[in-house]
RNA sequence: GGGCCCAUGGUCUAGUGGCUAUGACGUCUCCCUUACACGGAGAAGGCCGCCGGUUCGAGUCCGGCUGGGCCCACCA
């Protein structure tokens, strides 16, 4: 057996095996093997920057996962993909190309785009590798290739054909900064300060008194409204009000939703400043009057204000009514807005036409989906239910952008739909033409939501448009990891598509990470400063470092990052390289020869060793590492370093007086006991161990601990007696630690004699050798009940 | 306003109703014992948020309160 080096580099060490497990495929999937296939939806990270924190946190989890269920035996099937045809990709080339898509030719734009994506990439995709990710890396997938473009449009198709995919022009929730319409899951809630303006309208010869935060959307007013039961307004029943500044007349209605205590009890309906215009535009067939372009100006409707960013055309409106002697206050608040989460900008709504996916009339199929899955923690399912109950609209899947994947349709003069048939894909119907359609057609501009293609993740990963066999085999998976931020997103949407295309849920079990927080527990962000960066915390702990750290916290928890943590996890790399160490020099000249008979003391390490097998195979099965990682890592510091490789030192050393077969037997237990701690730690931390395992276990330079077995209970080394009189002796021992101690002498100080309770002596007669040789003790006696020791000189140098 | 989660020594945390409440970091004392001082042996430090209830027994279960975090709604 090979010793190891002094000192443990990590850096060396972590850069080899990265490039050794990828050089042998280590983690490659076997598409011939028999074994049971174990599938995991791997989050395909945007591509919009680089790996944060957050992801490093979150890929552990998974990756902990996805190692203990190779060992256990599976065919672990990880792929791993990239998601690059999204507005956050978008956004980023726009940002380093410093270009704007909108102001570009189409095609000129699209190449640039594509080739910005091919550059960033490889050095994207790196940062997982070095994290330690067992992802299958050899074929990543990427959803703006041809092959997802496909997947995605025969998706659309699947969907068409089944009636739950419409075209329809509607209100829909816009931001005029990316100038796409978005979808409810995209809006972020923000607290902004406004001002809440009491505005005059002019109803006959009456002043009433309308408080509204937005003014601008005066000339877009389309009605007055007020609660049927406010005293103050019945007599304006049937009436109309002249809108200021603008002088065209709007209905006053009454309507039960309009809280009477807000504002004035009087509010006004524009096309549209909210949910709530909306609806009561639909309720009351309203007009349209649009005031707001695309680009986020007043229209040329508008009359002087045309041209002018929205918050200018407030400003001057405000003004304006000033002068006019029609603003009556104007008080600063503090409210809600809904802005659109890539950008920051205000959402509006405007009357487009768009694609949607219809959820609403599925909302208990998409509900009752959610109870074929585990969740890890289980409360997130609460979380989605609730998402799904309350959802308003349904999915708006188209947006209008150059870059994604477009809409396999084309439109004819009449407005009939045409599609390409499923042979043709992908297709891009400003370049193509459908198969065997004469005439003229309008193709459609527009791109597909990113999410709708995410939402596919489990057949793209499983090749279902390429009808290969494993999407049988494989689908639904067997686990999607993610963190909980994108339950309303990516979970509702992929169980969506589960259940639309396949009458059923996507995966097994669902386990959703938390987030990772600065140390006093708020939220990381690049406005706070308070960023770390995994890059900078690997190079200096390296990743088992910092996926030691991210195992400290169970599923669904959020972990405040504490370097400290990490640090322990550095310790604990170190600890296990010196123990190996130690244990590689002791097993020097051990050739695998079985003991004639084992000592108790070794029976009781592979007694308790069983335990520790039993219990961590238990909660990694049940997605809980942290409490697997807790258990292995006491054991390992507590039980075999403190105790076990104390206690077999004599009996290595000195094989004259002890005996060979008694040091072969410590030899026996050692071998066994860190090749089990070994490949308990090995998910959590794959670099070090691999390295051990290298030196010390490993068949042949392929071989790797990371598709070895995981090591197996074996109930016929459990031993009841050996536990006990194991326990008894670390019992004795401790309290001779503490006695000498106490007494501020070293450890080795001499024991002249050991005097324990009868009631011992039973389960101490079989380790009594151990126990004098660890503690030093010169003369061992049962009497009495307690416990008593009497301290020798202490050795001088 | 609705919902979910959380509340344990200075800090972070384990804790499936039952013997003296886990561990880590920090603090203090001692020990450089031929794997490791990134180590070892110890010590101090807790009305387990508050109030009730169930129970022979509650950090653990139930109800209420208080204080945090998150999600959703509120945008007139």
């Amino acid at each position: 057996m090979k010793e190891l080096p002094k000192t443990y580099d990590f850096k060396a060490s972590e850069r080899k095996w990265k490039e050794a497990w990828e050089a042998n495929k280590t983690y490659a999937f076997d598409r011939k093997s028999n074994k049971p296939v174990y599938s995991i939806d791997t989050p395909p990270p945007t591509v919009s920057g680089k790996m944060h924190i957050g992801h490093s946190f979150s890929y552990a989890h998974e990756d902990f996962i996805a190692r203990f269920h190779r060992m256990r035996g599976k065919n672990v099937f990880y792929p791993f993909g990239t998601d690059d045809n999204g507005l956050a990709t978008d956004r980023l080339v726009e940002k380093t190309k410093k270009v704007k898509a909108k102001s570009m030719k189409r095609e000129d734009y699209l190449s640039l785009a594509h080739r910005t994506v091919q550059e960033i990439l490889p050095g994207f995709i790196e940062d997982w590798k070095t994290l330690g990710m067992s992802c299958d890396f050899t074929n990543p997938y990427s959803t703006i290739s041809e092959a997802v473009q496909k997947a995605s449009q025969k998706g659309f198709l699947e969907l068409h054909k089944k009636g739950l995919v419409y075209r329809k022009e509607t209100p829909v929730s816009w931001c005029p900064h990316c100038q796409t319409a978005i979808a409810q899951a995209e809006f972020e809630n923000v607290d902004m300060t406004s001002h809440f303006n009491d505005i005059i309208f002019k109803s006959g010869a009456e002043d009433l008194i309308v408080a509204t935060t937005r003014p601008e959307l005066l000339p877009a007013c389309v009605g007055l409204f007020y609660h049927p039961a406010d005293e103050r307004y019945q007599h304006l029943k049937g009436s109309f009000a002249k809108v200021p500044l603008f002088g065209h007349e709007v209905p006053i209605i009454a309507d039960e939703t309009v809280a009477m205590d807000k504002g004035t009890g009087l509010m006004m309906c524009c096309t549209f400043g909210d949910k709530e215009d909306i609806e009561k535009w639909h309720k009351y067939d309203l007009p349209l009057r649009v005031v707001i372009t695309k680009d986020g100006r007043m229209n040329e409707t508008t009359g002087t204000y045309a041209g002018t960013t929205l918050k200018e055309a407030r400003n001057a409106i405000k003004e304006d009514l000033e002068r006019e002697g029609l603003l009556i206050s104007s008080k600063p608040i503090t409210h809600p807005v809904n802005v659109h989460e890539r950008c920051g900008t205000d959402i509006e709504f405007l009357n487009t036409y768009q694609w949607f996916v219809n959820v609403l009339d599925h909302k208990q199929a998409l509900i009752k989906a959610a109870d074929d899955i585990d969740w890890h923690p289980p409360h997130m399912k609460t979380r989605y239910v609730h998402w799904v109950e309350n959802l308003n609209w349904d999915w708006c899947i188209s947006r209008q952008r150059h870059f994604g994947i477009p809409f396999p349709v084309w439109y004819t003069n009449d407005g009939d739909v045409i599609l390409p048939r499923e042979e043709q894909l992908p297709i891009d119907p400003l370049t193509d033409r459908p198969a065997g359609h004469q005439g003229e057609l309008i193709p459609e501009h527009d791109v597909i939501d990113t999410w709708a293609t995410s939402s596919l993740t489990p057949q793209l990963a499983l090749g279902w448009a390429d009808n290969n066999p494993l999407f049988k085999k494989a689908f639904p998976m067997d686990v999607r990891p993610q963190a909980h931020d994108i339950i309303r997103t990516w979970a509702f949407y992929t169980i969506t598509r589960g259940v639309y295309h396949e009458k059923k849920a996507p995966w097994k079990h669902i386990m959703i990470s938390g987030f990772v927080l600065d140390p006093k527990g708020n939220k990381m962000s690049k406005s706070r400063g308070n960023v770390i960066n995994p890059q900078d915390v690997m190079d200096k702990y390296g990743a088992d470092a910092l996926r030691y750290w991210a195992a400290g916290s169970k599923l669904g928890d959020d972990q405040p990052y504490m370097e400290k943590d990490v640090q322990t996890g550095a310790k604990t790399v170190n600890k296990l390289w010196n123990a190996s160490r130690f244990a590689l020099m002791q097993l020097a000249d051990y050739d695998g020869t079985k003991p004639k008979a084992l000592l108790a003391t070794d029976k009781w390490m592979l007694s308790k060793l069983q335990r520790i097998i039993k219990e961590s195979t238990a909660t990694y099965e049940s997605y809980e590492y942290a409490k697997a990682k807790s258990l292995v890592d006491n054991f390992f510091w507590n039980t075999f370093c403190d105790h076990y490789l104390e206690i077999i030192k004599d009996r290595i050393y000195n094989p004259s007086t002890r005996g060979e077969d008694a040091k072969r037997s410590a030899q026996h237990a050692l071998h066994r006991s860190l090749q089990t701690i070994l490949k308990l730690f090995a998910p959590i931390m794959p670099y070090v161990t691999e390295e051990i395992y290298s030196y010390a276990y490993a068949k042949d330079e392929k071989d790797s601990i990371h598709t070895s077995d995981w090591p197996a209970y074996e109930e016929k080394l459990m031993d009841e007696a050996a536990e006990q009189s194991g326990d008894a002796l670390t019992e004795v021992v401790n309290h001779v630690r503490r006695k000498k101690s106490e007494a501020n002498v070293s450890l080795k100080t001499p024991v002249t004699t050991l005097a324990l309770p009868r009631a011992l002596q039973k389960a101490l007669r079989p380790v009594e050798e151990d126990l004098k040789a660890v503690t030093n003790a010169q003369t061992i006696t049962y009497e009495g009940d307690e416990l008593a020791i009497e301290l020798g000189e202490q050795e001088k140098k």
